[in-house]
RNA sequence: GGGCGGUUAGCUCAGCUGGUUAGAGUACCUGCUUGACAUGCAGGGGGUCAGAGGUUCAAGUCCUCUACCGCCCA
């Protein structure tokens, strides 16, 4: 009977190993072919030069549990992988690596580095689906797409040209913001704003032919090189006397206007601002509607250009020092006030932005963001938790034109063309080869590439076809739900949506579910290098991949953040595998061979298996309905509780007798019955959370058929319920729990075995009486007497559950002090119960507002309540 | 400055449309080689639900204000 031995300890890592190839091979991973509305998954591609990090795991995890979940209800299931180009942080690792090798990207050229960069994605592209496999993605393989393969480039070819040539796209010199490290222009997305301490220095410019002066406030000395104009406000009275007049521009002896403007804040500073409209937005529209002149003071790398002076060469932050000592060494520093402001940072390197005047791409938005505005007013798209569709029409409501070109080498190159002959303007998707105006072969290609989002929004069809009309594109196209993280709610969720609209005709997905982050004790998120958590696939190395998985869903709250992870956390679900594993190396030696026929072993079904199959039903409901409203976490601890506090701590306990008695009895067919159906379902229904655990057990379970990964999801049939069974059951686990209690207070220990006499009134003395063996064997019962008419011996631990007395007399064991103080407790928390009860229902208004069931159930608590207390005080009287 | 979220046991969190004694995991204490599991079993202590006011017969739950923490936007 007895198969092969499991271990006594479950291997994860040697499980693991084995089901991923199996399921691959099996083409589950496939959607399966039909009519049905197919439930679709996109990735959101990671970084092809990054590795799988705590926020991938997580991320991944929820999308395989919707995705295993779905399959198993028999919906044809897809889930697309992927990876993304990730413009600068590529190009920037790679730098980084030539630099330590002490070349350069300019010492190899474009073409020479942009190979070298598609080497590395090779290298990096397999170990991150290795990691993805380790995982367990039931990602369809023979669908992955790259950002930049040919289909998705093409994507972004057609979506530039249509797009220019609706006039949405257009070029224009504008202020950027401009990292001087990456030596790019950014989107305003990408510039993070951080408070920073700095000071206000105030500034005298002198009035030309007098000896007054006009003082600016500025938090950016440097910046005065650029001044064209100081701007007052009109009405501000202070400066009445200074309109029209000159002001001298120390250092450069430029003579600037002093300018009336409406835009400036006569409460900021002095009143009077410097006007850079190279190095300012603001100031940029300003000098715009004064028709100012543009006067660029630094270069590309943020170093002080020709237009500096004496400052020129010097960095920005050596010339903002140098100009600050130089001004106090002219006596035109009077005042500096300490400041705090926001300063924008580059979103990949942390460098301080620099606002930058330059000729770049951009995409009109507003007419795209209408329709994905409307989106959630429609319904079209639902966003989990709901508060983020605030959030995302916040920023639609104030959208502004999104930079596109980015100064890089590493992406998609802009489709436009100019001619050498006649500076025609080329906007194609093949690459032309002569003008067509002039018919003149030179044509040079805009250096620039795309901003990286400008293709990954594109990615809800790109990666299916389009701009084809393919069979894909038509069955896969909307997805389903998207997945991923708040912090890119702008960057890409919202961009995607616009996209979908304008290209497809509708939104590209339904839902679009948004969870939390994973972070440690002390909020900071997880990261290797922060060295606060180790690395995901250690972690699975470690505790197994199931657990990881388990653990990272257990301890997630819906769309919330997960505090507090550390490693040893993943014990949680490592414990929780092993306790399965175990509950299944006591059952599995008995069900070999077994009858598992359901019609022969349902007459035999006890109270105690209808209890469990009730209990079972109930979860699966429970579970579905979690599942179903993206309570991922519910889900997973309804599992757990199943399995342990029901499952292990009672069912099995109960059943041992029942499974080492012979095997061909009534009694013991019902029990492996019922036995079998359980597992079965809970190993279905844990499949998503841990798909290798519960594939290896569903193969060692008798009576299984295929691989779990395909197994249909259980369902709550409500013939599963059995609500008399369960009741009864509830009664026998209070009345075991109440003499192990008195047990342990009395120091009982196990090994010693100790009379029951329970006093209870029918029916529930005849229930207790059918139940007696498992009374005697949970409760460590010596003898045990059952009925309304049993006597209370004289020495003797009492209890009142349910109204019923329970005693465990223990000659010699019992302190009578000891056993005075347990019941007088009890009686004073039961007594005051039963005063704020008894205050309830001398409560009129109570009585005629509260709605009738409510007035029942505290009737019948107080009634309760009432007898509670009276047999503990009698018993309390007795102890003498 | 504007917005959003949070504040429940030492820690991490549940607690859905207000209605039994506010739950779980973990940590802690006590006792255990119990017919699978010490990655375990049994039992236990621990909470004026951030504070104040309000609505209601009834508030952890709804409303207002305050404090503190976090995030986003400017």
């Amino acid at each position: 009977m007895a198969q092969t031995e499991l271990p006594k300890n479950y291997e994860p890592t040697e499980v693991e190993r084995r089901w991923y190839a199996h399921w691959e091979e099996q083409g589950y991973f496939r959607p399966a072919d039909g009519k049905d509305a197919p439930f679709v998954i996109l990735i959101p591609p990671p970084n092809v030069t990054g590795s799988l990090h705590f926020g991938h795991t997580f991320d991944h995890t929820i999308q395989d549990l919707l995705t295993r979940w779905k399959r198993m209800t028999g919906v044809p299931t897809l889930w697309l992988p992927g990876t993304d180009h990730a413009g600068i942080a590529t190009q920037n690792v790679v730098e980084k690596r030539l630099a330590e090798e002490g070349t350069s990207r300019h010492d190899l050229g474009r073409e020479a580095f942009v190979e070298e960069v598609w080497k590395w994605k090779g290298q990096y592209h397999q170990r991150i689906t290795e990691q993805m496999r380790r995982l367990g993605d039931s990602v369809d393989w023979s669908r992955e797409r790259f950002t930049m393969d040919d289909g998705l480039s093409r994507a972004v070819r057609e979506v530039f040209v249509r797009l220019h040539k609706k006039g949405l796209i257009y070029r224009g010199n504008r202020i950027i913001n401009w990292c001087p490290r990456c030596r790019t222009a950014l989107s305003d997305e990408e510039v993070n704003h951080v408070d920073t301490n700095g000071q206000l220095y105030y500034i005298p410019y002198p009035v030309k032919d007098t000896k007054k002066s006009v003082t600016v406030a500025t938090t950016r000395p440097e910046t005065m090189l650029g001044d064209v104009a100081v701007a007052v406000h009109p009405a501000d009275k202070r400066f009445a006397p200074f309109h029209g007049k000159t002001l001298v521009l120390p250092f450069l002896g430029r003579e600037i206007p002093i300018i009336l403007d409406d835009t400036v804040d006569p409460k900021f500073g002095t009143g009077a601002v410097k006007v850079t409209p190279s190095h300012d937005p603001n100031d940029f529209e300003m000098a715009k509607r004064h028709d100012l002149p543009f006067v660029t003071v630094m270069d590309e790398g943020g170093v002080m250009n020709e237009n500096a002076g004496g400052f020129q060469k010097l960095s920005r932050e050596e010339a903002r020092t140098r100009i600050v000592d130089a001004l106090k060494d002219r006596g035109l520093l009077p005042r500096t006030d300490p400041h705090r402001h926001a300063v924008g940072h580059c979103d990949r390197c942390n460098t301080v932005v620099e606002p930058y005047l330059s000729l770049q791409w951009f995409v009109k938005m507003k007419p795209l963001a209408e329709p994905a505005y409307a989106a959630i007013e429609k319904g079209e798209l639902t966003i989990v938790p709901r508060r983020w569709e605030k959030v995302y029409l916040r920023w639609l409501e104030g959208i502004r034109d999104w930079c596109i070109s980015r100064q890089l080498w590493w992406g998609h190159r802009i489709p436009v063309w100019t001619c050498a002959g006649c500076q025609t303007e080329i906007v194609e998707v093949e690459t032309p080869t002569v003008c067509p105006s002039c018919g003149g072969a030179e044509l040079t290609q805009d250096p620039d590439v795309l901003d990286t989002w400008f293709s990954s929004w594109l990615w809800p069809f790109s990666t299916l076809g389009w701009p084809e009309e393919t069979a894909d594109l038509k069955r896969f196209y909307p997805s389903s739900v998207l997945v991923t993280g708040p912090d890119i709610i702008f960057f890409w969720v919202a961009r995607m949506v616009m996209a979908g609209y304008e290209f497809m005709g509708r939104s590209p997905f339904g839902v679009v579910y948004l969870h939390g982050i994973v972070r440690d004790a002390q909020g900071r998120k997880l990261s290797k290098s922060l060295g606060n958590s180790s690395d995901p696939i250690e972690l699975m190395d470690r505790f197994g991949a199931d657990s990881l998985r388990y653990t990272l869903i257990l301890l997630s709250p819906q769309g919330a953040d997960i505090h507090g992870f550390s490693d040893e956390k993943v014990d949680l679900g490592r414990h929780f595998a092993n306790k399965l594993w175990n509950a299944f190396r006591l059952v599995q030696p008995h069900l070999n061979g077994a009858t598992l026929d359901e019609a022969a072993a349902k007459p035999h079904l006890t109270d105690v298996d209808l209890w469990i199959l009730s209990a079972m039903t109930s979860t699966v409901r429970s579970v579905s309905r979690n599942m179903r409203t993206y309570r991922f976490g519910d889900a997973a601890k309804d599992i757990y509780d199943f399995v342990w506090r029901e499952l292990c701590d009672w069912y099995l306990e109960m059943a041992k007798p029942r499974l080492y008695a012979a095997a061909d009895t009534g009694d013991a067919m019902a029990v492996r019955y019922t036995i079998q159906t359980v597992f079965q379902n809970v190993l279905r229904l844990l499949h998503p959370f841990m798909p290798y655990l519960t594939e290896e057990l569903w193969h060692a379970l008798p009576g299984t058929e295929g691989d779990v990964c395909v197994a249909r999801w259980p369902s709550a049939a409500r013939s599963g319920s059995h609500p008399d069974a369960e009741a009864r059951i509830a009664l026998l686990k209070d009345v075991v729990g109440a003499v192990r209690n008195l047990r342990s207070e009395m120091n009982v220990g196990p090994a010693r075995k100790a009379p029951i006499l329970i006093r209870a009134a029918d029916p529930d003395s005849e229930t207790l009486r059918r139940q007696r063996d498992l009374i005697l064997l949970l409760a460590k019962g010596e003898s045990l007497e059952i009925g309304p008419e049993v006597a209370k011996p004289k020495i003797t631990a009492s209890a009142v559950v349910r109204q019923h007395e329970i005693f465990v007399p223990l000659e010699g064991l019992i302190d009578v002090a000891v056993e005075r103080q347990r019941l007088k407790k009890e009686y004073e928390r039961v007594a005051r119960e039963f005063e704020s009860s008894h205050r309830k229902l001398n409560n009129e208004d109570f009585l005629a507002k509260a709605k009738q069931e409510v007035v029942q159930r505290e009737r019948d608590k107080f009634e309760a309540l009432a007898t509670t207390k009276e047999k503990l005080q009698r018993n309390l009287e007795l102890l003498g």
